[in-house]
DNA sequence: TGGCGGTATGTGAACGAACACATTGCCAGT
DNA sequence: ACTGGCAATGTGTTCGTTCACATACCGCCA
């Protein structure tokens, strides 16, 4: 004789919660999603019905029929940099928030191949929606070739009018952090910009030389570096004894601390000798030695902005992010010869 | 008259996929489990069906009849920090490589509820896995209270035996690193441990004092810090002109650096006045300024095996991570008085 | 008192894929 | 020629939910 009991190993679904509160499937359906025709003595035999059972809706039917998956994909590159780091973990916070999960991407080589691979994965998981925080122009080359594509929200930086992009104003920070030396009485800065490619690196590259222009002040060619602290250095211990510049801009506060760590192994003093101004505000950049002028950038808000602009599209509220100077000690009057 | 064809709206199942191929739904689903039992020539047929169509096999459907979601869980706690944010990295790569994706939820605050809130809505998320590396013993004793949780791997420091914990071996790390000053000549050594209740906090504190008491040295009462650069400088303004101790020894590299910063201010110089050592070594660290002696930890291994002990169970060849001392210029012979 | 309108609840089908099982085709052995 | 056996492919049912629709119940008015 076979017992009539649910065997123990299946989780409840919601024919066990209908019947033990009574109900039918559909009452139960009708609790689950907040609808208008309920006696409230019903819903709360329903509810109480769920709670004795642990019921836990089954996910994976109910985006089957209703062919919404609520999960949304992040795609990045080296998302160990604070960042980018710091920009995903407040999409998943507003994500979560909305009852969306979050799956990211990270590609590690940024050729037309890997991103390919990385949207393809993310469509593979159902995502309703995109965040695309890989900012090399490689990389929406490749995107604006594939077809098929969920919605999404780029993070970019300069004006083209992409009305899915966000837009975080990289130049005008490099114009103020330009325009801070320049003030300081820096006749000659030199910039270690970011690598090719990367739509930050070119817009605050860009920031630079207009400033520069613009105050009718000459430019010395800009340096590409790979965002790391030891580019920084190394760039430093060449650029530094050439004493062509006074200043030094760097595309992020990495190689910032490069340069620092280059000026005093030279026996040069900052900012009396020269003057070395970042971006990022990095947490540590209050405390790197002497603490780094640098351009902060709400990270947060960033990730928090993506998620509202891919559910609830850009309205007229949607304004662009601007970065703002930060001045510490790394910066000071020129020396006077 | 209906036209027979498809619907444009509808993304192609199997069944369109079928039709094309002149073969049954189920031969498709044969092909797309790597039957044994097909012809090559049918194989090929179904495949060119599937490219055609640009058919994708619904997640949904397939998680809903085998009842498994191909998805792990991460909990996390200040990801946007250099160590998580780098294992969680690691953690997706490996789990993508095996056809998973990865759900993160972090956590800000640590009390029970926060925790339990996290759990829940990763379970929601009909997490295969878990993977905890919110390293605050109240996490686990949430943890511990929680009934029906999925299989999970813990990152832990210490040695309790948990079958599911991988550990790292913080206290051998901080011994190599409370050794290496005091083979330096220190007698006096500071240690500004990370927050209470933090594992490895506790773990890098107790490998501080037994290294020390191993050797008959004296220890000074640990400081409890918050694992920034902020606490590190204020408890340098604080300490050092107390003059207790030729060495401080951090819990992480951020708080080094606030020892640092203090230093300079102080006019101090290091290592010459005194040494400082982190731990983590962050890609940052040999750029400090000196660039500062500290324990290296490979947290991207860490996310592999994390991965990999979650799927594949422990196995005989799974070992602990030894994390190893890197010397840089922080730390060098006590000054004699 | 019969019918009408509205509210509350129930029933059948579908979503797309996987599994158990059924069927077909073909060849060898007797 | 018939049958057994195996390889290749097809059919029916199910997973747990939502949707469209059907039905039961109630009070009220003509």
């Amino acid at each position: 004789m076979s017992s009539p009991e649910v065997p123990r190993t299946r989780a409840p679904n919601m024919r066990d919660v209908a019947r033990l509160a009574g109900v039918s499937y559909q009452t139960v359906s009708r609790v689950l999603n907040n609808s208008e025709a309920l006696r409230d003595e019903t819903r709360e035999r329903v509810l109480a019905a769920m709670e004795e059972l642990h019921y836990r809706p089954n996910r994976a039917a109910r985006a089957l029929k209703t062919s919404r998956s609520r999960a949304i994909g992040v795609l990045a590159s080296i998302r160990s940099a604070y960042g980018p780091a710091l920009t995903i973990e407040a999409i998943e916070a507003a994500a979560m928030a909305r009852g969306f999960s979050v799956t990211t991407a990270h590609i590690t080589r940024i050729d037309e191949q890997s991103v390919a691979e990385a949207i393809e994965r993310l469509i593979d998981q159902d995502v309703e929606g995109l965040v695309v925080i890989a900012p090399q122009q490689r990389v929406f080359e490749t995107l604006a070739r594939l077809a098929e594509l969920p919605p999404m929200v780029t993070l970019r930086s300069g004006l083209d009018g992409d009305p899915r992009a966000l837009w975080v104003d990289q130049a005008a920070g490099a114009r103020a952090a330009t325009a801070h030396l320049v003030e300081l009485g820096h006749q000659y800065i030199r910039h270690l910009a970011g690598p090719q490619d990367w739509i930050e690196a070119d817009a605050r590259m860009q920031g630079y030389l207009l400033e520069l222009s613009d105050r009718e002040l000459p430019t010395l060619p800009p340096i590409r570096g790979d965002w790391t602290a030891e580019f920084g250095y190394q760039a430093g211990l060449q650029l530094i004894p050439a004493n062509e510049a006074t200043a030094y801009f760097c595309s992020n506060d990495e190689m910032a601390l490069g340069v620092l760590h280059a000026a005093h192994q030279l026996g040069l003093r900052v900012p009396q000798d020269i003057s070395v101004v970042g971006f990022d505000d990095v947490p540590a950049a209050q405390h790197y030695w002497p603490p780094l002028t640098t351009v902060r950038q709400d990270f947060a808000e960033l990730g928090r902005r993506c998620v509202q602009m891919l559910m609830d599209g850009r309205d007229d509220t949607t304004t662009d992010i601007e970065p703002h100077l930060v001045v510490r000690g790394s910066s000071g009057p020129v020396r006077r010869f």
